[in-house]
DNA sequence: TGCGTGGCATTAACCACATCCTCGG
DNA sequence: GTCCGAGGATGTGGTTAATGCCACG
């Protein structure tokens, strides 16, 4: 849990500044990118635009990253329960170790009989009534059965191609022009990383560099963070339909991936698709291996069952001193309490005194 | 089936202050 | 380029109120 004094760390406003406009309308915040059109579009344009003949029906539109809104998303994180694009994934989730285990997938392009469903999986029906539908996504069946360890096992090994005919995993392949899952393995997301920015431009990397470079010094840890439960946005649409995002009490993580603002501001991407944004969705298939040997299954099911084993969603700790400190420090039911209060001094050199982890830091 | 109630679980907010970081000189 | 001081931002933990969830009548 992340807080700031009481703050907020979103400051109370959530509005996005730099939200990108519609490009037809100019006044609506824009949703989706077409493709085809290499437009973005808020939810009615969108409607608009693509029921007006049976091509446009079938461009393919992408969700626009919840944490820019500038960018087309290219990933779900399903930690953080965020679609986002290549620029905002890396600066999370390269942020920290932790934030790099967070199970990030592919997302594919909209449908276009989904129209008005969101990443989170709401979709609306002509009804008008919201359905939850499936991720498109490789690892839904991992999703259908988290509760069981050996049926997520299973779904490490998504390669069977069995298994695979009966979910949507093979649309994901039919999007990346195979089988991705080995891909998706994510672990430290060095081999996306590899591929996206060995096609981006320099400024990009270098920006990737700064965010690398600054871990490990003040950057906040970026752990799930729920929003109020007040505060759940939701998304209307001018389709004469509305549709409610998933009510999974995450916030945009991207907003918060950096606590201190003057330190480091959010990067805000390139209004324009990013190079390695188009190339992810562009770029010929990735080779990838269709068989596993038994070893090499049973080598995955060691390796994930370790991964799973090593999961630890536990506070981190940067600084021991200021830990030290707190647990040292007087407190009225609960809050801290300056040490001029009464009984605070008391409390203070007593818990010295039988705390022997941590000893007065001497301040100089 | 819908509503109200109670119990339990979860979460955010609060506090002070040493430390960290940035920036200007 | 390096150093130093000022000033602001940050992080830390225990308690509690607020809120959500669930079962039951």
């Amino acid at each position: 849990m992340l807080k700031e004094n009481g703050r907020g760390i979103h400051g109370g406003n959530t509005s996005n500044h730099w939200a990108r406009i519609c490009d037809t309308c100019q006044s609506a915040v824009c949703t989706v990118y077409c493709r085809a059109d290499s437009a973005y579009l808020c939810t009615g344009c969108d409607a608009r635009i693509h029921a007006a003949s049976p091509e446009a029906l079938y461009h393919e539109r992408i969700w626009v990253c919840e944490a820019s809104e500038c960018a087309p998303a290219a990933f779900l994180c399903k930690a953080d329960a965020a679609s986002l694009c290549t620029t905002c994934d890396s600066d999370i989730h390269s942020a920290n170790p932790l934030a790099g285990c967070h199970h990030r997938v592919p997302i594919l392009p909209i449908p276009s009989m989904l129209c008005g469903t969101h990443p989170s999986g709401f979709v609306m029906g002509p009804t008008g009534i919201a359905a939850k539908i499936e991720f498109l996504t490789q690892d839904d069946d991992e999703t259908i059965h988290e509760e069981e360890d050996e049926d997520e096992t299973a779904s490490w090994l998504l390669f069977n191609p069995v298994k695979n005919i009966n979910n949507q995993s093979n649309k994901i392949g039919q999007f990346f022009g195979g089988e991705v899952d080995d891909y998706l393995d994510l672990d430290k997301y060095n081999s996306c990383q590899d591929i996206q920015f060995s096609n981006q431009d320099n400024n990009q990397l270098q920006h990737y560099n700064v965010s690398q470079k600054s871990y490990g010094s003040d950057n906040v840890v970026p752990t799930q963070f729920r929003k109020s439960k007040d505060q759940i946005h939701n998304h209307s649409f001018q389709l004469g339909l509305e549709y409610e995002t998933l009510n999974n009490g995450y916030d945009h993580p991207a907003s918060i991936s950096h606590a201190n603002p003057q330190r480091a501001r959010f990067q805000n991407p390139s209004p324009r698709p990013q190079k390695g944004i188009t190339d992810l969705f562009s770029s010929p298939p990735i080779p990838m291996p269709t068989q596993l040997t038994p070893m090499d299954r049973e080598a995955r099911v060691l390796r994930y069952r370790e991964k799973k084993k090593a999961r630890k969603f536990e506070k981190t700790i940067r600084y021991a001193s200021r830990k030290a400190y707190a647990e040292t420090r007087p407190r009225v039911k609960g809050r801290f309490a300056k040490r001029t209060d009464v009984g605070a001094e008391q409390m203070f050199s007593t818990t010295l005194i039988e705390d022997g982890g941590y000893g007065i830091v001497p301040s100089f």
